[in-house]
DNA sequence: ATAAGAATATGTTTTATAACACAAATATAA
DNA sequence: TTATATTTGTGTTATAAAACATATTCTTAT
């Protein structure tokens, strides 16, 4: 994908925060950003590191992870063309708290965060902008701390199922999942260890919950998968 | 307390955020703010509400938690004066997610957020002090999802005890700690039973890390207790 | 002052989940 | 292709933490 691809996003508000610029800072953003290519399961941004950039993901997946004890990862946020990521340490003025890493190959904008600040402190509406981003993803961090601590197993991998058809949505059968990640990955998600998410996904599969083909996932039953979720 | 209190914070910028606003912004903050007295374990808003006003605790100690499965609660966050809280919900334009109480007797300033609106819309800098804020918190909450899901008991509430510290200090023996919370409370800061909070508890009193005399606990050996924090 | 209720303390049992072990399947590289 | 590594699957064992039970101490109200 060649830079043009960001212009268009860009030019054409295809995302929100983009249509609350004015043509000069629009073309001040795409005299700015360049264009990473990431393979995949290639790290774009390390725990520990000094926050540079703004991303934009304009084609593949993108996890946030953070590395707990004894080297377990714990998956924090899915990112989805075309969403942003990697201002937050920036704003708070402090080193990264988590990765972020390609679940597949993908193409990324990056636009200097001084740039952003810049733009912010002269356009307020951005500024708002960022403020109910960051807020709505705090709200949901609270969420996902209450979720991952007090359900059980099934109902934190049935939480993950429905997170996954959240943000990637199904492909064209309406059931099957449009991302196809490693197990190791799934336990991630839902904080538990890869042999219980793959004993639990092979008991969602016997109550006819789901089917599983490798990494193609297909939920026959949302409903029920919402109700473990649920309560348990 | 009597409303002079607040018009003493926020004309002599006792806070970070009233130092970023003219004197006639501040003024329109002291004509519209109202102070509200709580009592201990009162509840000052609740999950599913609709958020209306930025709470200032003046005085007192204030918990944010949100209840989970089974009664459950987890307590998210611990508020100090002068501190501020209850502005998320209303800038993501959602109910609250979680609930506030007062731990202990409490005093706080309430200010309509559409007021904190009007003024984040007309002074850029106000905006920023809430982006900075607002990301601080974001890092927090994912640090957190890590240290609850993946630390063991011992770990969680040695945690939960520095936490104490960092928020509420010291009494002047420079080893009490300035919070008498019940049991239960330390529990749901620390992700486990009752039970278990007191048995824990105990095990660092015979360890001489920590004493205890009813709720009041004394920390002996702090760098041990960041030690079992950090790594069991 | 006494009773009733709440909070704290501690021992025992149960259970959910991690840890371990190993086999089979699949992907990757030489 | 064959070899090697990685991922997936499943059974078994160990263990951390919840659940339960009961006693004791501390509060609060009458």
């Amino acid at each position: 994908m060649i830079k043009s691809a960001l212009e268009k996003v860009i030019s054409e508000d295809l995302a929100e925060i983009w249509s609350i610029l004015t043509n000069e800072e629009k073309h001040r953003i795409i005299d700015a950003f360049e264009i990473h290519n990431f393979k995949k399961n290639q790290i774009i941004y390390a725990e520990g590191e000094a926050p540079e950039y703004l991303w934009c993901l304009l084609k593949g997946k993108v996890k946030k992870f953070k590395e707990g004890v004894g080297g377990r990862a714990q998956i924090l946020r899915l990112i989805r063309p075309v969403q942003y990521f990697g201002y937050r340490a920036y704003f708070a003025q402090e080193p990264y708290v988590s990765s972020a890493g390609a679940f597949e190959a993908s193409t990324l904008g990056a636009v200097p965060m001084e740039l952003v600040m810049d733009l912010i402190r002269n356009n307020n509406n951005l500024a708002i902008f960022f403020i109910k981003e960051l807020s709505r993803n705090l709200g949901g961090s609270d969420t996902k701390i209450v979720n991952l601590t007090q359900k059980h197993i099934r109902g934190r991998l049935a939480e993950a199922l429905i997170v996954l058809k959240d943000n990637y949505g199904y492909e064209d059968d309406n059931s099957t999942l449009k991302i196809y990640m490693a197990r190791e990955d799934l336990a991630n998600l839902s904080n538990m260890t890869t042999s219980n998410a793959i004993r639990t996904l092979s008991g969602f599969v016997n109550e006819k919950i789901i089917t599983v083909d490798g990494r193609r996932i297909r939920i026959l039953n949302e409903a029920m998968l919402k109700k473990i979720s649920k309560f348990g």
